[in-house]
DNA sequence: CTGAAAGCGCTTACAG
DNA sequence: CTGAAAGCGCTTACAG
């Protein structure tokens, strides 16, 4: 090509096969560059362009192997076909990503069937300080619009995305108004829960919670409290909040006062519920035998051992992380392609038969 | 701010609380915009400015929160501080993508560490047809560079990045010259499981791989056929392909021929290791009972169930998945901060002892 | 139906 | 030490 040396001001590209652009399809079909872009485009801006134009345009597109640059792209105020997914933790360990795993999994199938890639925005977990966080959260603009996942959300950044109209929706229930979420009906399936140890004939039961007011562990709270309502529980002293590290005193305690049952959570740290399998392992107790264990929410993994006292899987109920995360991603593509009309949508939690509640075996 | 209102030609922001750009900063800084951008890039040109300026800049930059879009600045020629993930996989079932999980993990865990955010280019399983693979495969362009993953791999898109001089690294082993990769050394860590068989007494040894030439299954078989020569296993009738269906027939006619063990190999699909335990059970033999089993590989998942004839994990090596990802995101790195040069490396397999291979037991 | 122009928000030589 | 200009590759009104 450029082999008859005559000089010429564009740079030698390397046998001609350096990445096209629009101006190169536009010099080959001899166009100007912005009808190269509205064909390329299609049909969509309603412009007709002469049949004839089309077919030369497509055809040196096509030959000099045009892709379009989607950094360009999108700069140029479009759309760029990506999805951010941003994760908020406390902490990072491998754990907590697992836990994390079957949202992303949902996620990714969704994007995918959708043809949108996606941007996992990392490094929420480094951030100890908010100001940085606050930049971190800026980055997803990259994206034409987030997912935001994660028990514990830092409010300002986000407020601020939403005033600046970025379309994005949380994965799991929030009480911000007019924002968009995808959540589990923690409350109903909560309910559910104490009922069922209600018609197995419990009276007095305990709610242990993490000292930790997310919205999904406040849903629990509810719904356990409905539940025991509705079903002729008790409700004194029904709830108790915990860190983790206290769960052998009041296992015994609980004994004494004649608790038969125990509902505990799921959360992103598990705290809990290893607080509470590790106590009932200590005192001796074999689930159901002596004490009734429920769980609102799924374990993050299946124990890798089985848990000594436990009979088998933990009975309460599993949540549809991956059909959230499904549910989220046609949400944020109806928010980034209608009207700002945000949405919500709340997603039905599945009951866990499990094989640790069981008629009521008073203690001591 | 704008309370006093002299008639302004720029639009009325909301509240003045729109994403403010560079020449936002320099307006309210007294500068230029290309000052701004240099004040704000930190110190890397070289270019001293006066720590006045400095001052000034930055303090204005902080108030109006400012946060660089990074898709005008990747455009601009820089980086943007994405890394982009591409995998390929014949199709797109949960179990491949769980297989590839711990590949993501590591990834994302280094990117994390590195301070780079993820692009997961999807849908690459969703493309039959090779024209629509090279477009999307085009997409990565968008990161500064990419990861790709996967058994199969289109070749000539990927030619035309490294052309263009896009960085980007394989995870597992190539063959194409000047590319770099990390990968595992399948070769030596197969040779040590046949070394492993044939120091148990195991002298007539079958290797089922699957019918498809990934390097990784390659690597395996040369590895297996160069232990087996090492180590006193007969090598005549060694190596047999399939496609995962028709192993019960051959399994028969192993115990016939007088095959002590067998090793065999775990790939995206598991074609060849489930319709071998699947023989096996039929069979109602035991391992290693009956017959010794080994796998190169790491097993997708553990399985839900034990397997039926397995006296417990499988025998064989473990693949470094997470470490192979951590290690891919640093030689990326490398390559775009540094220069062409591509630099591969070989990651250690883990021996894994596991319960299904024991001294041969000649069958019928 | 198509071209010329402006602009997306940044970086990067190049002058002063 | 800082400003003015050009350019990254595209889209989007706006004229013809």
């Amino acid at each position: 090509m450029s082999d008859t040396a005559s000089p010429s001001p564009t740079p030698p590209r390397p046998a001609g096969r350096a990445k096209p652009r629009q101006s190169d399809i536009a010099r080959a079909a001899g166009v100007s560059q912005a009808t190269v872009s509205l064909v390329l485009r299609g049909a969509a801006t309603g412009v007709v362009l002469a049949p004839e134009t089309r077919r030369r345009v497509l055809s040196a597109a096509e030959e000099l192997g045009y892709v379009p640059d989607p950094v360009a792209t999108r700069l140029a105020a479009a759309r760029n076909g990506m999805l951010g997914l941003y994760t908020f933790s406390t902490t990072f360990p491998t754990d907590v990503a697992h836990s994390y795993y079957p949202v992303l999994v949902g996620v990714e199938e969704e994007a995918a069937a959708q043809g949108q890639d996606l941007i996992l925005f990392t490094g929420a977990s480094r951030a100890a300080d908010p100001t940085s966080d606050a930049a971190a959260v800026r980055r997803v603009r990259a994206a034409d619009g987030c997912l935001f996942f994660g028990r514990h959300v830092p409010r300002d950044p986000i407020r601020r995305l939403s005033e600046d109209g970025f379309p994005f929706v949380y994965i799991g229930r929030r009480e911000e108004p007019g924002i968009s979420y995808v959540g589990a009906d923690y409350v109903s399936a909560s309910a559910e829960v104490a009922a069922r140890l209600a018609a197995l004939g419990h009276r007095r039961v305990r709610y242990l919670r993490e000292n930790d007011d997310a919205p999904a562990s406040t849903d629990r709270e509810r719904g356990v409290a409905d539940g025991a309502r509705g079903s002729g529980l008790e409700t004194d002293g029904l709830v108790e909040r915990t860190d983790g590290g206290d769960v052998e005193a009041r296992l015994a305690r609980w004994r004494d006062e004649g608790v038969t049952a125990v509902i505990t959570e799921e959360t992103d740290t598990g705290a809990a519920l290893s607080g509470l399998t590790a106590a009932v392992a200590r005192a001796g107790l074999s689930c159901p035998g002596d004490l009734s264990l429920a769980l609102l929410g799924t374990p993050a993994a299946a124990p890798a051992a089985p848990v000594p006292g436990l009979a088998g899987a933990i009975s309460g109920f599993g949540v549809p992380m991956r059909e959230m995360g499904r549910a989220a991603v046609r949400l944020l593509l109806d928010l980034i392609e209608g009207g700002p009309a945000p949405r919500s949508h709340l997603l039905a939690c599945e009951p866990v038969a499990g094989a640790t509640i069981g008629p009521p075996h008073p203690g001591r």
